[in-house]
DNA sequence: CGAGGGGTTGATGGTTGTCAAGGGCTGTGG
DNA sequence: CCACAGCCCTTGACAACCATCAACCCCTCG
């Protein structure tokens, strides 16, 4: 069930048999979201937080105007929402982007983590501070980078997040997401998310058809996209081997 | 010395005079930074992590045609980077942009927290997470927020920051930025920065003048910027109570 | 067959960036 | 005490990027 969480997690770290007996244990049920729902409200009260198993979801922040703005986007293994942990209620809302299956943990099983567990616990710790790393990215795209460059970063980040969890093949991987609300995650519109599109398509480098992301020339997306992966931290810790 | 780091922390959850003093042992050393220094450079790998005891410093990323992007400001009493802690090494470059008085807490004694006081363990967790809601508040200003209502959030927000820790005056704060670094904070340039600061100014509810901010109307002003301070967390958690 | 959601296109406009020049303050050295 | 350098701030003219508005198309599904 939680084999991506897995991956995701041994792709930075040394996670041992007893601590992934731990993890397991920690799940307490297995539930399902609709596409376009909302998997948690902001400032609602928490005791558990959301590992996604499939699908993708979304953090969101809704404007007075009702203009929404997406913070991050999350694919299989990710935990959405790690932080409401210590946080308690989110300042966010969780939305279902594609139909999602979810794995619930229980804070209550996260604390038992925290106080057996002292090496699991700085993995989990790094898995937020992950997450703000991948903020940071998007500050730069939207205030630094044009519309194109924007678009292909995007691009090259969801490529190398969803490869660490199996979900590349051939250069290819879905991503169920509308115009709009692929304009929703980029900070533009959705009419300029079309011509962006097009755009991007001319180069020959990536395409974006029926909700699949087809990127043919990784390095030179990169390239338009300003894109490095090393805030993405691929690499284990020598630290912790 | 590390009074405003308390203050931060118990406007947030109960810190145990035990805690105190196993936080207050942690400081190895005291150093001064001398304004527009790195304090730490992204990649180089850290063992220690700062604190910012007076001055104020920020986080940047640095783009291929040299162009710099804020992704943080920080206010005396902040933990500059206790995420490389769990990183070991830094996505992103730290600066001082007035002189500084930073503490150094070494990742040892880090360690030894995690292994010794969950509580204080989670409380440092959530300070991180903490962070990363106030870089999805720049994400949403920088992606929707108009320029005017971008520099409103920013005084807002730094005016809880500081007013935490008692850096705030008759609704007046320092702020040691130059526009350059201002636009450099808001994905802003220069001239557009110096244009919103006198249509702010003209509104009559904020204005910055030799780096100094004068609050003068904090409703009105966060109504331009369309600012709620939920985000910060300001109310102490029940659940730790 | 009709409705509705999503995608596409064209025309136009506004917000912000770019370029360039000048002004004022502050510190320093003659 | 004055001259000057240098940094920062300010202003104007112009351009670019992206938003807005509006219409139309296509596909799917009831």
């Amino acid at each position: 069930m939680i084999d991506k969480h897995l991956l995701k997690l041994r792709r930075r770290d040394l996670i041992s048999p007893e601590e992934e007996v731990a993890i397991r244990a920690g799940v307490s049920s297995i539930i399902k979201a609709k596409a376009d729902t909302v998997i948690a409200r902001h400032g609602a009260t928490l005791d558990v937080s959301t590992i996604l198993l499939s699908g993708i979801a979304a953090r969101q922040i809704e404007m007075l105007d009702g203009r929404r703005q997406m913070t991050e986007l999350h694919v299989a293994g990710d935990f959405l929402d790690l932080h409401s942990f210590t946080l308690k209620h989110l300042d966010h809302d969780l939305v279902a982007l594609s139909d999602c299956t979810l794995a619930l943990v229980p804070h209550a099983h996260l604390q038992e983590i925290t106080e057996k567990y002292p090496h699991l616990t700085r993995v989990y710790w790094f898995n937020t501070n992950l997450d703000a790393c991948i903020h940071r990215q998007w500050v730069v795209s939207l205030a630094r980078r044009s519309a194109l460059a924007r678009m292909a970063h995007l691009f090259c980040e969801l490529y190398i997040r969803l490869d660490i969890v199996g979900l590349v093949r051939g250069g290819t991987y879905d991503l169920p997401l509308t115009q709009d609300e692929l304009a929703e995650t980029l900070g533009l519109t959705s009419v300029h998310v079309n011509r962006t599109l097009q755009e991007l398509r001319r180069t020959g480098y990536v395409n974006f058809d029926r909700k699949v992301v087809s990127v043919c020339d990784f390095a030179a997306l990169k390239e338009v996209g300003e894109f490095d992966d090393a805030y993405l931290y691929l690499d284990r810790l020598p630290e912790f081997r």
